[in-house]
Formats: structure tokens, sequence, C-alpha cells
DNA sequence: CCTACATCCTCTAGTGACTAGAGGATCAAG
DNA sequence: CTTGATCCTCTAGTCACTAGAGGATGTAGG
């Protein structure tokens, strides 16, 4: 039973125009239309749409997911790939946390010496003006 | 001792093209030229793109920036509203830092359950076609 | 039938923070 | 002079969407 894209979209949870997008950018092919040029959404989208999504959710990048939803498609391959694509994204997850905790330090110890008078005499100012009173060098996000 | 815009990206470890751009959206004032058309970047000029530099590096963004480069030059005002910044950057940071925990322990999972076969039974390809195989709400990042 | 509203269509352009490159001018060294 | 580096402005691209204009279709109610 194939549904138009505001049902798709409430089935999904992914907007009208970004299903549009997915599909511009191969991510979907070009689904059947009505005589009134109106797209119609069968249980296949539905479920790559699902797919879609639920790698979107988990940080994984549109080209990733395009190599993911290709592995789909060939049961009897290896999935060798698909491992090597999550570990691959695992490792930059892990990169963004260290870099996010860097950081954090950074600010947290910021703010503590702020003494919450003027700004001549403010740390957060003070040391975003002077690099080298940062103890650790954070990296950039 | 004023310097060319090459210059002043070695000096402060921003692109030639980023200077150009922070100068178009008006973090920075347009420098003095010279005869020639060509920018030159003085003490005080490098001094402030160090501190954009130092601030996006921590993730502020650049309207934040903005603001508390405006803070900076007014020495005797209130550094309530610095502090608020900063505060609410940090808010914004341990959020991230939550969101992709969560996703790693997805992602370790799905790692570890993977067969390293085919498709058909791959976990990673598997878990991707169904969420319901997650076992928490995992956010969008 | 008409009207009003909802949904759909394509197309263009914007978001944020850059980044790339075209086409031309200037500068410095050999 | 030539060559290569550096500079200029301008346009457009990156990534993953998102907003909105202008028009067409579908549906419900009067």
């Amino acid at each position: 039973m194939a549904v138009p894209i505001g049902m798709a979209s409430d089935r999904t949870g992914i907007k009208v125009p970004t299903i549009r997008y997915y599909e511009q950018i191969g991510l979907l092919l070009s689904p059947p239309r009505t005589g009134s040029n109106r797209r119609l959404y069968g249980d296949a989208e539905i479920r790559r749409l699902n797919f879609i999504r639920h790698a979107r959710e988990l940080g994984f990048e549109v080209e990733d997911i395009r190599e993911l939803l290709a592995m789909a498609a060939e049961p009897q391959a290896s999935c060798h790939k698909a491992d090597s694509i999550a570990r691959s994204h695992l490792a930059e997850i892990n990169r963004r946390i260290a870099a996010l905790e860097a950081l954090k330090g950074e600010l947290t110890r910021m703010i503590d010496e702020c003494g919450h008078g003027r700004i001549c005499e403010c740390r957060i100012i003070e040391a975003l003006a002077d690099h080298g009173l940062c103890e650790s060098e954070h990296a950039r996000i």
C-alpha cells in the first residue's frame, strides 16, 4: 500500500524536503508517481528511508550510508567493508569525544577562575586573548 | 610593523581566505592598504586574529566571538555576559559529549556482534535496518 | 458547484564556517 | 625581461539539510 510523501514522512520521521533531498542525491531511487505527479512510497522505500534515518542518527555520513545501502543489497557479499566503515566511524567519534573533553577542561578552568568583576580582570576574556595561558594544547573542533 | 595577509596568516595560523572571510563578516575591521591595495596587519589586528582563532578552537560560534570581542573592548564593563556565554557553551559541549557517548555505545555493540561473515548475517547492516534492535534511544547528532 | 485548507510539485537560495578556484594585478628575484 | 610567489575581487562550492516562492492537486464542507 503505497503512500504519498507526507505519510512517508510521518512513518519514517524524515521531513518531506529531506526525503526529496535524499532522492536528489541518489540515496533513494525516484519512486513511482500518480497521474498527478505525486510520489508514492511502498514498503521497500519506507524500509530504505528508515535505514537512512537510523544511520544518520548514528552519525554516519551520507557517502558511508550510500555504501552501506549498497552492501545491504548484496546479501551474499562479505560484510568486511561494513565492519570497516563502522570501525572508522567509531574511531572518529572517539576523537571527537577526546577533543570535547579537552575543551571542557579548558572552559571549566576558565569559568572557575572568572572573578565575576570587570572585563579588564576577566579570566575568560584574558584566556581567549592569550593562548599561552592554556595548560594543554586543545584541538580545534 | 604591519605585515601583508600571508604573513598575518603565518603568524596566526588562520588561512588567508579565512582572514578575508572574517573581515567580510565583520569580525575584523578592514585594515589599512598599501598603494597597490594590499592589506596590512599591525599588532592590534594580529592580536584580534589570535583571539578569534583561540575562541574558534574552543568551539565558540562566530556570533559569540563577536560579543566576546565587543566585551574585550570595554575593560570597565561587567564580565557577567562573558561568563554567561562561556557557561552556555560548556553546557552545549556536555550535551555533545553525552550524545557521542551514547552513539559510541551503540556502535561498539554493533561492531562486537558482527560475525564477520556475509551481509545477510551482518549485525551492522541488520541493526541499521531495524532501529528496534538498539537498546537505548540514541540521539540524533 | 464553490471555497478554504491541506498537501503536493519544482525551483531557487539560504544556513554556518569556511574553502576552492578563476582571472587579473603586483612584487621580487634571477 | 621572465618566472614564480603573493595579492586582489568575485563566484561558487562543501555538507546536510532547510526555507520559501509560485503554482497545481486533492479533500471536505457549505
